[in-house]
DNA sequence: ACGTCGATTTCGAGG
DNA sequence: CCTCGAAGTCGACGT
């Protein structure tokens, strides 16, 4: 049986799925009226209401409210996950030590159990990361300007691993940090402290700074230019051939159509 | 009816059920194989695999696997959704504009469907964030060091707006940068930055810069060592009274335990 | 374990 | 909208 449901069930009924469910490595939801108490790395407390609880075999449980991507409360994975009942409630608790945490879900009622038989073993595949970014630049160091020659990825130096280290057409140290989208200060920041290090490293020699990422705020370029960095405008993705390695701002826009007609009923929920 | 649960349904029935379901704006979660496609701000393929399809009222779209916190697949509030059947599959789309992003998740097979009726008005209260770590601080401003004097929050500069701004005993300017857990080398980056702004706002005057967290990792002191920045070890929450404002860097636990003994059966998973 | 950083980060606040 | 920074961030990879 590959999904078990139980209906409206007695919160015994409920436990005896549950304690079988997490036995047997199963996914589990639960939907009804409850309570959440949430303590460790900060606290938390939840009033009565509907939501729909998720318990993985991993140890992983969520908390999802009708709103929002993020469950209103959750335990990671390598938690324990136990039941019980008393007073009239069906409890679900969640600890795990290091840190130490614990979340209660406390059930008022119980509307829905389902246990479910996973089997996934499908990977994702993802492009446009900061690493297809770094592939675009190693593939083609000219993105970033002609001459440039990379040396080293993940370079570690005393404020850290730099994306890319390497050298100008003049020889000269140039480091170089890849954001996949549009960057704020603190990437500014960031290219500076690799920067500082590396300035400590080669004593007398003047190291460069670059930026890549498809484009900055205006208060990153301020920033970029006052401490003399400088900023290469590149997607992840190369859409375009946009080769030019200069200190222009640009932002790049994420085209990419392919039309496909739709078919028969149709149901839609638009968001809030 | 709070909750409306079909198992194993043809398409067609899921279909049904699903354009119900999205338009009288409940919550809805799909079991089944399927296969998971992205494309947007980056883009991903998922082969084929059973997992949990949780579709919310608001546009949110999640596809979780047995492992994990975060979803395999999603998409965020706002987004719209559609159902349709097509060459024997069952396909639900969801779709945003600003930025531009898809999401097609097609079930070969459905093994539940699940539609609830969420009532929710409970607002989750939370302790131990930054925010309580400042008023911890402008409750007794001595915490950071005698003489202390806060003079504004979140106070705008150059660089960003900083935490807590003000003066020490000798009416220099301080930065505060606040901080609820242990911090690494970004933080130490990102109070320099705020120093930087400051020093040139206040032109022939010494600005300093402190940062306040539970603790910093080695690479963090080093860097403020080497700016002359200082730091202040504290809690957001103030388990116990430390009101030392010295360079110390020791950890803060976590404490408060309250007890509960067990009760009945208790079924027991381990995270893998 | 801890450190460091990326992320389809998400999220909220403020302009 | 955009910008900016927090988050119980999570997760991966390294030491």
């Amino acid at each position: 049986m590959s999904v078990t449901t139980l209906h409206r069930p007695t919160h015994r009924d409920a436990l005896g799925l549950l304690e079988t469910a997490f036995g047997g490595g199963r996914l589990v939801t639960v939907f009804g009226r409850c309570t959440v108490e949430y303590d460790g790395r900060a606290s938390s407390s939840l009033g009565p209401g509907d939501r729909l609880i998720i318990c993985k075999p991993d140890g992983t449980i969520l908390v999802h409210t009708d709103e929002k991507r993020k469950p209103v409360n959750w335990q990671p994975p390598g938690c324990t996950h136990r039941v019980s009942v008393r007073e009239g409630r069906l409890r679900i608790r969640s600890e795990r030590s290091a840190p130490e945490e614990r979340l209660d879900v406390d059930f008022e009622r119980i509307e829905q159990v389902s246990a479910y038989e996973v089997t996934d073993r499908s990977d994702l595949t993802l492009t446009g990361s900061e690493e297809d970014l770094r592939q675009r630049i190693l593939d083609d160091p000219a993105l970033i300007e002609p001459g440039f020659v990379p040396v080293a990825t993940e370079r570690e130096t005393t404020a850290g691993p730099v994306d890319v280290f390497g050298a100008d057409a003049d020889d000269r140290p140039v480091v170089v940090e890849l954001k996949r989208r549009r960057v704020g200060p603190s990437a500014a920041s960031q290219l500076q402290r690799y920067v500082d290090a590396l300035d400590e490293e080669f004593p007398g020699e003047y190291v460069r700074g670059i930026l890549v990422a498809p484009s900055v705020t205006d208060r990153a370029a301020a920033l970029l230019e006052e401490r003399g960095l400088g900023f290469v405008a590149l997607d992840p993705v190369g859409e375009d051939g946009d080769g030019s390695g200069s200190d222009s701002n640009r932002s790049g826009g994420s085209g990419g159509d392919d039309s496909e007609s739709d078919d028969s009923e149709s149901g839609t929920v638009d968001g809030a």
